[in-house]
DNA sequence: CCTACCGATCGGTAGG
DNA sequence: CCTACCGATCGGTAGG
């Protein structure tokens, strides 16, 4: 599923954009042994991530078809065909992005749940997993689970599959949390129907939600307890 | 608003794919007095219907984006240039689809609120609107009101204004009623707040409802109901 | 509404 | 990663 790989062996060589200096700066002696990263590795590394970035931005903003791959070069400040040295498709490049986001959101839940105390109430644990959730959709990675909400149907199956595997993750904790409230009299609906509409609530805010203004994220964590949870 | 025009003034003649009659047959004498519609006319009106209904299901499937002219033209017995006769652009075409489907909802939710007894309780209302509101999500004509939610950005500024005025009076009716429980304490949240994550609930609903084997319209109704009213 | 077409743009590739 | 390019497709138009 790791899609991109890179068609040549990356040698190292001056950038073409960079006027020639004498030998001795432009390429300084290798150390003996294993080589260590070149700069062109380590500047690599660095276009990938720009690429990344730069597309879950367009893609967010544009949409997956209506961003072109040169609006996304030009975005991570290459040449039209470059983002194909990195990512063998433009789907690669989508799936880059939602993977990556998916990664963030998982690690960010489970972040969130540790610093919940072990005896801390379903209602304690479910403020948790929303808090983290507005986090996820409206925060300053903000980009990447939008895309994946909405340009899903962009993926081929295959990659389909992949990402919902990290979706089934994420959700997970989810489920036990509502059953508990719903056992204890809190959440009157059936908790799987439940999660659909309350993961609803949440997600269509990215459709909403200016940062400027409008209410913080503890705001709308603790209005979205209020509509759903019992309080008593 | 009403972007489509024809180009030329629709003048009664064969259909080009029938193999010509005698024009006594082919041709009906016209009456005296202002013309009457004509065969062709009769006969537009059904393709116009038919590129906005097939262009309705392929936004919505594919996406504005991805769904070409071409596709649509093929969805209504066309040939590649003619949707072009009926609407003098693609974003005409998907204003049409949005347009027709916010008139279709506003007048169906009149109906079912006229449905509701005048004297009927807040809780009553609300389950009108939502009843309807699933009703214009995931009923018959489902295509039009997730095109409109979906499809957003791709419409030019000034459509944008044309369908975000029927969405306001769409939206109209249910903040009276969501502050009414809010004063009778059967809704804890702010009211305001309280409408975007009803609605981003029930949104949502077309990304994961499936017609067959599972809930029906009412079941989800009385689930959403019970997730955001208190009952007492 | 069809036929025949156009210019623009797009994802992607070869070769260095 | 750039340069130069290709085939495919797209929205849209003229002319009948």
């Amino acid at each position: 599923m790791e899609t991109p790989v890179r068609r040549k062996p990356a040698l190292a060589r001056k950038s073409p954009k960079v006027p020639a200096l004498p030998n001795s700066i432009a390429e300084p002696r290798r150390p003996r042994g294993r080589p260590r990263k070149t700069i062109d590795e380590l500047d690599d590394g660095n276009r990938r991530r720009k690429l990344i970035d730069g597309a879950a931005r367009l893609f967010r903003t544009k949409g997956f078809d209506a961003a072109s791959t040169r609006d996304i070069a030009a975005a991570a400040g290459m040449h039209s065909g470059s983002p194909f040295y990195h990512f063998k498709s433009k789907s690669a490049l989508l799936y880059a992005v939602m993977s990556e986001g998916m990664s963030l959101a998982v690690q960010s839940q489970k972040n969130a749940l540790a610093g919940v105390p072990p005896a801390a109430s379903a209602r304690e644990q479910l403020r948790a997993l929303v808090r983290n959730h507005f986090e996820v959709l409206l925060g300053s990675k903000s980009d990447f689970i939008p895309v994946m909400l909405y340009e899903w149907r962009s993926l081929t199956p295959v990659q389909r599959k992949g990402i919902a595997k990290m979706k089934d993750e994420y959700e997970a904790p989810w489920m036990p949390v509502l059953m508990a409230l719903a056992r204890q009299g809190d959440l009157k609906a059936d908790p799987a129907v439940a999660r659909l509409f309350i993961f609803g609530a949440l997600n269509w805010s990215v459709q909403w939600f200016a940062a400027k203004g409008g209410k913080t994220l503890d705001q709308l964590t603790e209005q979205a307890l209020a509509l759903f949870i019992r309080e008593d």
